[in-house]
Formats: C-alpha cells, sequence, structure tokens
DNA sequence: TGTACATCAGTGAACGCGCGTTCACTGATGTAC
DNA sequence: TGTACATCAGTGAACGCGCGTTCACTGATGTAC
C-alpha cells in the first residue's frame, strides 16, 4: 500500500466539500471541474480517480449537508439542544431561517441552494435531495405534538424552503426579511410554540 | 418602413416564450441561442437583432410569466372566477398545487422553475423574480381577511413555492402528492376558507 | 397600375475560447528482503 | 537498519467539441414616383 488507507477518503471528501459550496455559488452546470480541483487544491486531471464523471458529483454534494448537522452553523452562537423534543425542532427552524443562513450562500442548505438544479437532474441526485427533505421532515415530525404531526412537519418543510428560496431570489431586502419573519413566525403559531422573536 | 410594425415585437416575443419554456426545462446556463431560437423558428444569428445578449433574456422570459394569467394555465377544466374576493385567491392556490402545474415543467411559473438560477443572476433578473413574487402577494393580501393579510399573503407565497420547488426535486411521487396536499389544506385551514378538496 | 429603390429582419459561415475527458508520466509512500 | 521495488494518487499537455458572438450577405416588404 503506497499511501494511507485513509489518505484516498480524505482527498475524495475535499472534493466534495468545494463542490458543494461551488454548487450553491453558481449551480451545478456552471461549476468546471478545473474550479472544484483547485478549491480543493488539486489538479483538474485527478478528477477521473475519485469519480466516473461529473454527474456522479452532484448527489454526493447534495447529501453532504447531512454530514455537516442539521442547520447547525447558522446558529454557532447558540447551545444546541439535545436531538430530541420541541427544542430541538424549534433551533432548526430558528437557524434555517435566520439571516446567516440567508447570506451563507456557500454553506447554504441544498433544499434551497441547488433546488432548481436537483430538478432537472436525474434519479441518484434526487435521491439524495430527498434523503434531506426527509431528515429534516424527520426531526419536525419527531418533535411536533398533535395527530397531523407528519402534516405539520411537511407544512414546515415548505414552509422554510418556500420562504428562503423567494427570499434568496429576490433584489430587495426589506421583502426578503419579510418573507423570512412572516413563515418563521406563522411556523411558531401553527405548531403552538409560542411567539418568540430572532434576528 | 420595410415590414410591417408590429413584425419585430412579435418575433421578439416568440423568442422570449420559447426562452422561457427551454429555461424552466434545462436551467438558464444549459441552454444555447440556438435551441432558443430554432424553437422559436429562426436561426441563431438573428438573435441579436432583438437582444444585446443572453443576459437580457433572462428577466424577459421571467417576466413573461405575468402575461400570461396568473396561475391559469392549469385550470383549464375550470371556470375562472373575476380578479377579487377570496374565491380568485382559492383558485390561484389551487392552480398553482395542482398536479397539472407540478408536471408543467415548460410552462411552470418562473418562481419556481428557475429559482436558483435566479439567485444567482444580476439585479435585473432578481427584480423580474420580484415583481412575479409581488403580484402572487397581490392577489393573496387583497382576498385574504383580518388585520394580518400582509403576512398571511407572504406565508401563502412560501407555502405553494416551497411545497411545489421540493415536490419536484424529489424523486418520489407519493412525497410530492404528500407535500403538494399538506401546503394546500394548510393554506385553507390557515386563511379560513374551509377545507375543500382537490386532485 | 407598375417598377425601382431603400430598409432591415433574418441567414449562415467563421472565429476564438473554454470545457470535459484522456493518457503517458511523476513522485510520494509502504513493504520486502 | 538500509536499499530496491511496487503501487497508485496526482500532474499537466493534448484532444475534440460546442458554445457565444460577429459580420458580410440575402431577400421580403412598404414606399416613392
Amino acid at each position: 500500500m503506497p499511501y494511507p488507507p485513509e489518505h484516498k477518503e480524505q482527498t475524495r471528501q475535499r472534493i466534495v466539500k468545494s463542490a458543494a459550496r461551488l454548487f450553491n455559488r453558481k449551480g451545478f452546470v456552471d461549476v468546471t471541474i478545473d474550479e472544484i480541483m483547485t478549491e480543493a487544491g488539486l489538479t483538474h486531471g485527478g478528477f477521473y480517480r475519485h469519480f466516473a464523471g461529473k454527474d456522479e458529483l452532484y448527489a454526493e454534494a447534495v447529501r453532504q449537508f447531512l454530514h455537516q448537522g442539521l442547520a447547525e452553523p447558522w446558529q454557532l452562537n447558540q447551545t444546541r439542544p439535545c436531538e430530541s423534543g420541541p427544542a430541538f425542532a424549534k433551533f432548526v427552524v430558528d437557524a434555517y431561517l435566520s439571516r446567516d443562513h440567508l447570506q451563507d450562500i456557500d454553506g447554504s442548505c441544498p433544499l434551497i441552494g441547488v433546488s432548481s438544479d436537483v430538478a432537472r437532474s436525474g434519479q441518484i441526485v434526487k435521491a439524495a435531495y430527498r434523503e434531506v427533505a426527509e431528515s429534516m421532515i424527520h426531526v419536525f415530525q419527531a418533535n411536533v405534538d398533535g395527530a397531523e404531526a407528519r402534516e405539520q412537519a411537511l407544512v414546515l418543510l415548505a414552509l422554510c424552503v418556500g420562504g428562503m428560496v423567494v427570499a434568496r431570489a429576490v433584489d430587495d431586502d426589506g421583502l426578503a426579511d419579510e418573507l423570512r419573519h412572516a413563515a418563521h413566525t406563522h411556523a411558531f403559531t401553527t405548531t403552538g410554540w409560542g411567539n418568540e422573536r430572532r434576528d
């Protein structure tokens, strides 16, 4: 064995992470393999030692978000509650609809950042997108009371993603904030979480 | 005057319409000028008689949706109510969250179909996106009762766009339908429109 | 009414450029002896 | 312990291809006389 066994896997993860950032920033089609490899500190030729082609990278980049802790990056200044009980679901909604998340294009949740790109992609990429969606639905569904927890969870997902997608695509910061706040307030009242404030 | 004065404008509209279809289907970057012009029944060279460049076409293609009647295409089997009163807002939500709209990629509302592409574009394109968003907010806001009509309208927009964006990007028809139905049911109950059924 | 002319929407060959992909090569590392 | 070797992650020149854009040209039309 010429290299330590974990060496290749680490490089692969570095490529996936730089790809995820760049895909969020520029979309699937407009990112070149050279850009991805350069950002990962490599040259473009080596790409094909890790992936059969560009397509294979899309799904992996979407799934990458699952491994970095759901909605965590935008809550660094707040203690993360344990992963059960309404507190955690609130935490996720707070983080998801935060101004930090709105502005963090590179590190965005792929449900927002590359939604259109995924809708135009093949099964494998859509499956990865579904995994991320289901993991959010799971968090909501497990931590919402009432008989219609499933339906509530789906509504929360639609609110979070919809509010942020439109906020990102609009050239008006005021409208973007209005959308985030409306989605947040409604999420908290419709679930009976109360009427808390945020940014 | 060599050609009738409306000739050029008609050709331009044909280009914009074929562009809107193709952008919905393949995104901004992956559509070639040759494709757009061919679908409009022309050759690629003529493009520059109508637009300074590809960028200029994006905004126009997004705005195009405003001119074809909001959410109308997916309600052909239903009489369209006059544009005031809750009946019209219900009509729009029904059409927007319909299976027909989910499957009509080419004719999709751009808020769903090209949301990621717009988020990565310049001011002019984002302004066009905002116009479409505002026209939907206006329809909702004008036709919802109560003191918080504005907030309700924003919530309805987030629900409609969010539900459809995720439904389109997922490889599971069951989950897609669940999302559409959850968003629809919630929209109707939270506005006090009742509990009507649809597809 | 008929003919010559001016306009300009649309054509299609040509260009330069950058991308995805390939492939012969390099060189850093672990192993055998 | 030291040296020769095998492996394979990563390099970078080269390729073919297709895109956006340009530009000299064509030809359909309305107008002047």
